[in-house]
DNA sequence: GGGTAACCGAGACGGTACGTCTAGTCTTTAA
DNA sequence: TTAAAGACTAGACGTACCGTCTCGGTTACCC
């Protein structure tokens, strides 16, 4: 999904997927009327204006036509759920993906990471990814596309980053990467679902850190 | 809310509120039809019984008015929210609270805690208790609702064993013991809602031995 | 429309036409892409196969472009409406007009036509032609079809008898054509719209001479 | 359904079917909220009030619940489809039912009851019956309630009147009264439905008594 | 032991949104 | 150049629930 290599220049790299449903990318020179791009950029926009107001759960499938001018079918033809709506507006916001500075070791690669993801959550779409992350535990469509889309490639590239540690002996030995990179962005995800108000500053100043000396060699 | 010192007898505590919307403890001898405690039980059961084949977002008020052969407004006479009545029906449960053995230390106890939450989170109602969290997202009062009953007797309890481990200099002093919570306890929520099918017996196993190993001196 | 003196060739001649929208004979070489008879054919076929099971009002235009595998805009580019498309599929079907035996005098010929008229309408396509006359109440641009694919024809061969029998004197002569038109045909209508299973062998039998017997002299 | 005792006071006594549906003559003791009247009483003025710039089919139960301010859900509770709530909201109108003068004999009854057919098919409401009478040729439900609601009582009437003027030896004895009615009301419906401009002052002048003439002994 | 107050079930109410379907139009590529 | 394919806007369909309301009835307490 996410190559490792081009994980800071594109770590989060939320355009990559190449999603058949909403890219075509094959050169097949296809038939009939080709999809409206004005209808897309309509419909997204109308969805981040209406994410301002709402909560993804008020938000309707209906009111999102409604404001982008469009019949209802043209969402439903090209996303399956609120949530893959949702998802793309969320990703065409400008600097959801912002590449990161070269780090001079793991250990800051990580914390780099952490405090992106931090300050990610932080922002004004903080609250939209929470509720899209919640939106997902009762529907595995929605899941997946919210796993592969956003999770996987923020996961991806910090796992990434803790196995180089381990290599490098920067991190621990006996850490498993998998649960290493649980234990760094659990408690931020927890603090995002629990304690919304905690995920303040002073957490994103500390808590990387924090984090990471602890799996530290 | 939940009393330290009973940690170790009822820790999680969930019937203890005493919610006045939910119970009338209050030996005020009130006038009327006193509620009948056989639609109550009723309720809780049916819920109970749809929460076996339906996530909690499908679950309808209406359904389970309609299940437990009761009118919907006595639902709404004594439940704000379609959380509340879940959350009562969680609780109603069996096996949901036992008490913990005594510790030998707070290391010991934290340990202890943890693989509770585990268990707890791995049983058949772990997937209720992951969408209940997310259906809280949305909404403030359920999620006020979802914190009083479910989370913070638990998270108080284990902070309370953290506090009292660095009293005791058995946890590191750097700690602030808040933060140590979401340490201990995020991994475990960020397993059940992004991979839940991770959080098996060979993480109870070693997560929360080598969770506290990073908070001790 | 249809000249009456070939009303017993083919009196109900509804191939006659020769609509400029639904045919091109014109010899003229015209232009660009030619149209597709294949097209057309899967349309009538499609929209015969539909009516098997399906009312008139039930088929959409969709439903047929769905079935023949053709565009919708190919159907309205040739059709201006369902009902004429029902009723070119209908034409289409073998044995709709057959050509009457030469009668002996005008009542004859009356009977003759009121009885085929009654086959035709007893026929599997009845019930197809009630609903086209029941659908076209509401559309006028439907109802002019109707009228000058089916129904003209049909009502100017017996009005023209009917004259011819007054001019000879076997019928009554303070008869105005018109209104016996609508009396020698209005009764079989009205059975097929209010009670189609009343217009049986029976009826067929006798209402024909019934009918004649009022209007003869 | 309509006593032919009954028949010159309240002929076409379209309010009689005491359908469970919409009326509730049962002194069972009904449990919950009682149907609202209000609500009855809006909807079927909406549908009068629509019915007058739209044709039976253009009317949607969504734009007759906005404009009668009722949710959609009502008019389904207690209509099956359109047909039935528009045949409801025709009958309400005053001046469809009227009670016909005593006539001196069952030819000037027939007479009048053909008269009166004719003012009513006339009326504004004329096109209205015509679509009701359309619409219901492809849905048996709805073919049903005009049959019991508006065709049925009518018809039974005039078959009543023609049954006692064959009797009286008013009317031929070869008749059978329901080929007798079909010719009676058959080329009426036919010009409604084929020519309705027809219609006029003078087919309602001439043709009552030109087609009782026919059936006169 | 009658009055009264709060409860109960049932179910109708005005609404909102769902996801599907169809109509008729518009915009491409293919023949 | 036109045909054909298929995406487009628009809006109705019938269903499911929401949270509220109005019934007739029940069950306690309080005078």
């Amino acid at each position: 999904m996410s190559t490792a290599a081009l994980q800071f220049e594109d770590t989060v790299d939320l355009d990559a997927p190449e999603n058949k449903e909403t890219t075509s990318m094959t050169s097949a020179p296809r038939k009939g009327r080709p999809r409206s791009e004005k209808s897309r950029n309509a419909i997204i926009k109308a969805t981040n204006n209406l994410l301002i107001h709402k909560s993804v759960q008020e938000l309707s499938i209906e009111a999102i036509a409604k404001k982008a001018k469009v019949g209802k079918t043209t969402i439903y033809r090209w996303w399956p759920n609120k949530t893959a709506v949702v998802m793309d507006a969320l990703i065409a916001q400008p600097g959801i993906q912002s590449p990161l500075p070269t780090p001079k070791n793991n250990a800051e690669a990580v914390i780099m990471q952490l405090d992106k993801l931090i300050r990610l959550l932080t922002s004004k779409n903080g609250e939209t990814i929470a509720q899209l992350f919640s939106e997902a535990q009762a529907d595995p469509k929605a899941q997946k596309i919210f796993a592969d889309t956003f999770l996987s490639p923020l996961i991806d590239a910090i796992e990434f980053s803790i196995q180089q540690g381990i290599k490098k002996r920067e991190f621990r030995a006996s850490l498993e990467s998998r649960m290493a990179v649980d234990m760094m962005c659990g408690p931020i995800f927890f603090r995002l679902l629990s304690r919304p108000d905690d995920l303040d500053d002073d957490f994103r100043e500390n808590y990387p850190k924090e984090a990471v000396r602890l799996i530290s060699a």
